[in-house]
DNA sequence: AGCACGCCGACT
DNA sequence: GTCGGCGTGCTC
C-alpha cells in the first residue's frame, strides 16, 4: 500500500498520511491533491510517499482526487518553499497555501486553457464562395474566418461585425467549430521582432562599469550590491543588465518596496522593453492573479514585477533578480508566515544558480556585513546623472529655541525664503494626525486609550481621539475627566497641525498633505503628486511616505523638524532606520540646475550618528553603527528569533514563555534567552503581550533549538490558552 | 485555522 | 420550548 505525505492549508506544524487508492501512478512531490479533512477537503501537496504511515492504518484516509500530472511548482520553488518554511518556523503546508494564488489552492487548473476561436471545419473550407449566398451574414462571417486560417476570438469576430446566432447557425451545418488557439509557441517571453522599445540611455562610467561588471560575472549565483545614490542611475543599470538577460529568452524577476509599485515604475520597464511583463500588485482579482502566475510559470512573460510576495512566482526559464530599495522595512512580512522578502530572493537566486541584484542608496547593514566578508560584491554609483548637485545637510540646533508649530525661526525664514522663489519646501513628519498627546493644562491628565498602554493620537479631520495601535476611536471630551477644567490641549505635532499652520504662516501658498489618512481613497496619492508635480511655490508636508520612491524636482528645501526620536529609541535598528530615512528623504531634493538644503532640527546636534552620516555619508555612519553591533552581539553579529506571545489574561503569556525560557537554558543549546519580559508595547487592544528573545552568534545553533523548541512548545496545553508566534531575524521588536 | 460538539440565556 | 453565545477538542 502506498501512503503519501501531504502538506494541508492548515497551521498545524505536521504532514498528513493519506493512502493512494490501488492501480494509480504515485504522484511528484509537488503535486496537489484533493483529501478528506475532518469534516471537510482540502487541497494539499504531495511531499513524499512511502510503505508504512506511524498512523494506526484504521485512521488512514483515501485521497479523493490527484488534481495534476506535474507538481505546482518547478524544482528550485520546491526547494525554496522548504527552506523558507524551516527557516521561519512556519508550517509546511499554510506556508505553501500562501505560496500559491487563492484560485491554484482551489483546484482551478495549473495551465490556462488556451483562447477559444472559431476555424472553419474542413467542410467549411471546401464551401463554395457563394453557397451561402442568401443568408449575407453568414456568408460574412465565412468570408472572414476563410481569410483568417488560423482562427477568430469571439470578441474579434464581434467587433468585425459578426454576431453568435451567425456563427450558432454555421456550427450547426458543422461548417465552423469553436476550437483551441494554436499555443504560442514555447519560450516565446519575448515577443517576435526587437527586444527594445526604446534606444538605452548612455551610461555613465561607473555605469557602464557596473553594467560591465555584471555582464563579465556570467549567468550562475552571485549577490550583487548596487549602492546608488539617488538620481545616480540604478534603474538604468538594472534595465541594461536586464536586456542581456531577457534577449537571451530568460525571465527577470523585480521586487520592489510596496510603496514603489507605482504605474511610473511600471511604466518605466514597459517602455524598454518589447515583452510581455506581469505585475503582481494588491489590486489584482483572484483571476487575475492566476492568469499572471500562470504566464510566469509557462514563460510567456519575460518580466514578472511585483512585491514581496511575488518573490514565489514560479518561473520557466529564471536568469536575474533584482530587489530595488533592499533595505525597504516592507520586504518583511509582519504576521502570520514572517518571511523577509530580500532574504529569500537571495535564496531562490542561490537555488536557481542566477544573479541576484539588490539595489539601494541605504545598503541595510546585514547587507553591508555580507559585502565586507566577501560574500556580496558592491558596486557603487556615486554621482548624480548629468549636472545635478547632491543636496547639503545641515544641523538647526534647537536648544533653547522657541519654537512655532515645532518650527524654529531661522527655519521658518528659510521657508519663507525658498517659498517666494516659487520652489517647494517638504517637510517631514512621521506621525500623522493633529497631535499625539491631548493634555489637560490644569491637572496633567493625558487622555489615554483603555486598550492599550498607548495614548491615543488626536485627529482635526474629522475630530477624533484615535488609537493608532488598535484603532478605537471616539470623540474628545469637552472637559478634563479628573479635574473637569475645559483647558484641554493638543501637545506635540502630527501632519494636520503642520496643515494648518502653514495656511496661517505662508498665506495663499497651496500646502499639499501626505499621510495615510490623506491618500486611503484609491488614487489620491497619484492625484496629490500630480498636483505637486505642476509646480510651483508650495509646501509638501507628509509622513515615510513622502520619504519614499518619488522625486519632486521643484522641492529645494527638506525641513525635519523632529530627528531625535530615532537616536534614543529602545530598539537597536532605530539609529540604522534613522540614517536611512535622512538619506532617503535628503534625496527627494534638488534639481539639475540648484542643489537641495536639507534642514535638520535637533537637540543633540554633536549626536555621533548624525555628525558621521552628515560629514563622512552613509557609508561611513553604516560602518560604525555595523562596529556597535558588533560589539553587542547584534545582528548581524549574531542572530535573533522573538517568540511573542498574548492573551487577555496577563500570566498566561507570562507562564508560557517561561516554560520556553526555562526549557532553553536546561537544554544547554547554546542559545541566550532574555526574558521573558513584557512586549514595548504591554498592552494592545486589551492583551498582554509578553517577548522572550533568542540570540545566538551561530545562526545554525539557534536554528537547531527552534527545530526541537517549536514542536515541543505546540504540544504544550499551555500553548492554546494563548496566541503566540515565532519570528526569525525580526525587523521590529515592539 | 475550520468545524463540530456542548451546555446555559433571551426570543418566536 | 428553540436559536445561538463561544469554551474545548480534533483533524491522517
Amino acid at each position: 500500500m502506498t501512503i503519501l505525505h501531504l502538506a494541508l492549508p492548515s497551521p498545524l506544524r505536521q504532514l498528513f498520511d493519506y493512502r493512494l487508492p490501488p492501480g494509480l501512478p504515485v504522484p511528484a512531490a509537488g503535486v496537489r491533491v484533493r483529501v478528506p479533512f475532518g469534516r471537510q477537503q482540502l487541497i494539499g501537496l504531495v511531499t513524499g510517499h512511502g510503505e508504512h504511515s506511524d498512523v494506526p492504518a484504521g485512521k488512514l484516509k483515501p485521497v479523493i482526487e490527484v488534481l495534476d500530472a506535474e507538481p505546482a511548482l518547478p524544482p528550485a520553488l520546491w526547494r525554496l518553499a522548504l527552506w523558507t518554511a524551516r527557516y521561519y518556523q512556519h508550517p509546511l503546508g499554510d506556508a505553501l497555501s500562501q505560496m500559491l494564488p487563492v484560485l491554484v489552492r482551489q483546484g482551478e487548473p495549473l495551465l490556462s486553457r488556451p483562447p477559444q476561436v472559431w476555424r472553419l471545419t474542413p467542410r467549411g473550407l471546401a464551401l463554395a464562395p457563394d453557397a451561402l449566398q442568401r443568408a449575407r451574414r453568414q456568408q460574412q462571417a465565412w468570408q472572414l474566418l476563410s481569410e483568417h486560417p488560423q482562427g477568430l476570438g469571439e470578441t474579434a469576430l464581434k467587433a468585425l461585425g459578426v454576431s453568435r446566432d451567425s456563427l450558432q447557425a454555421l456550427a450547426a451545418k458543422e461548417l465552423v467549430l469553436l476550437a483551441d488557439a494554436h499555443a504560442q509557441e514555447p519560450g516565446a517571453a519575448v515577443a517576435p521582432g526587437p527586444l527594445l522599445a526604446e534606444t538605452p540611455l548612455t551610461a555613465s562610467g561607473e555605469q557602464a562599469a557596473a553594467i560591465a561588471a555584471l555582464a563579465e560575472a556570467g549567468d550562475g549565483f552571485r549577490v550583487w550590491l548596487l549602492q546608488g545614490i539617488t538620481g545616480s542611475g540604478k534603474t538604468e543599470v538594472y534595465l541594461q543588465a536586464m536586456e542581456r538577460v531577457l534577449a537571451a529568452g530568460l525571465q527577470v524577476l523585480v521586487l520592489v518596496p510596496e510603496i514603489g509599485l507605482t504605474p511610473q515604475t511600471v511604466a518605466r520597464f514597459q517602455a524598454r522593453f518589447r515583452c510581455p511583463l506581469a505585475v503582481l500588485h494588491s489590486g489584482l482579482s483572484d483571476r487575475e492573479r492566476l492568469q499572471a502566475w500562470r504566464a510566469a510559470r509557462a514563460g510567456e512573460v519575460g518580466i514578472v514585477i511585483g512585491t514581496r510576495s511575488a518573490v514565489f512566482t514560479p518561473l520557466a526559464r529564471p536568469g536575474l533578480i533584482i530587489v530595488d530599495e533592499e533595505h525597504d522595512l516592507s520586504f518583511k512580512q509582519q504576521e502570520g508566515f514572517r518571511y523577509h522578502g530580500r532574504d529569500v530572493a537571495v535564496r531562490r537566486a542561490q537555488l536557481e544558480d542566477i544573479p541576484i541584484v539588490l539595489g539601494t542608496a541605504t545598503p541595510a547593514l546585514e547587507t553591508l556585513a555580507n559585502v565586507q566578508a566577501g560574500r556580496y560584491r558592491r558596486l557603487a554609483l556615486t554621482q548624480r546623472a548629468g549636472s545635478a548637485k547632491p543636496p547639503t545637510v545641515q544641523c538647526v540646533d534647537i536648544r533653547g529655541q522657541t519654537l512655532v508649530d515645532g518650527l524654529s525661526a531661522p527655519v521658518r525664514a528659510r521657508m519663507a525664503e525658498t517659498l517666494a522663489r516659487g520652489e517647494q519646501v517638504l517637510v517631514f513628519v512621521n506621525r500623522r494626525g493633529y497631535a499625539p498627546v491631548l493634555l489637560c493644562h490644569d491637572c496633567g491628565w493625558q487622555a489615554d486609550c483603555p486598550r492599550c498602554d498607548a495614548r491615543p493620537t488626536l485627529h482635526r479631520d474629522p475630530v477624533r481621539l484615535h488609537c493608532h495601535h488598535c484603532g478605537a476611536e471616539r470623540p474628545p471630551p469637552r472637559s478634563c475627566p479628573q479635574c473637569a477644567s475645559t483647558d484641554l490641549r493638543p501637545v506635540g505635532v502630527g501632519t494636520e497641525r503642520l496643515e494648518d499652520a502653514f495656511v496661517d504662516l505662508f498665506p495663499g501658498v497651496p500646502v499639499y498633505r501626505v499621510d495615510r489618512d490623506s491618500t486611503r481613497r484609491k488614487g489620491s496619492l497619484q492625484a496629490l503628486i500630480g498636483q505637486i508635480h505642476a509646480g510651483g511655490a508650495a509646501l509638501l508636508v507628509g509622513t515615510q511616505m513622502l520619504a519614499k520612491g518619488h522625486h519632486f524636482p521643484d522641492v529645494t528645501l527638506v525641513v525635519i523638524p523632529d530627528s531625535d526620536s530615532g537616536l534614543f529609541s529602545a530598539d537597536f535598528r532605530a539609529p540604522e532606520r534613522l540614517a536611512q530615512l535622512l538619506v532617503q528623504v535628503a534625496g527627494r531634493a534638488g534639481r539639475a540646475e540648484r542643489a537641495g538644503q536639507v534642514l535638520l532640527q535637533t537637540h543633540q546636534p554633536d549626536h555621533p550618528l548624525l555628525e558621521t552620516l552628515l560629514n563622512r555619508g552613509y557609508l561611513a555612519c553604516a560602518r560604525d553603527l555595523l562596529q556597535e553591533r558588533r560589539l553587542l552581539g547584534l545582528p548581524p553579529a549574531g542572530h535573533l528569533a522573538l517568540l511573542r506571545a498574548e492573551a487577555t489574561r496577563p500570566e498566561l503569556p507570562l507562564a508560557f514563555l517561561q516554560q520556553a525560557a526555562m526549557t532553553i537554558v536546561q537544554g544547554g543549546y547554546g542559545v541566550q534567552a532574555w526574558g521573558p519580559v513584557p512586549a514595548p508595547l504591554a498592552r494592545k487592544a486589551g492583551k498582554s503581550r509578553v517577548h522572550l528573545l533568542l540570540k545566538s552568534e551561530d545562526r545554525r545553533v539557534l536554528h537547531a533549538l527552534l527545530d526541537v523548541l517549536v514542536p515541543w512548545l505546540e504540544q504544550l496545553p499551555e500553548a492554546r490558552q494563548v496566541r503566540w508566534s515565532v519570528d526569525v531575524d525580526p525587523q521590529e521588536l515592539g
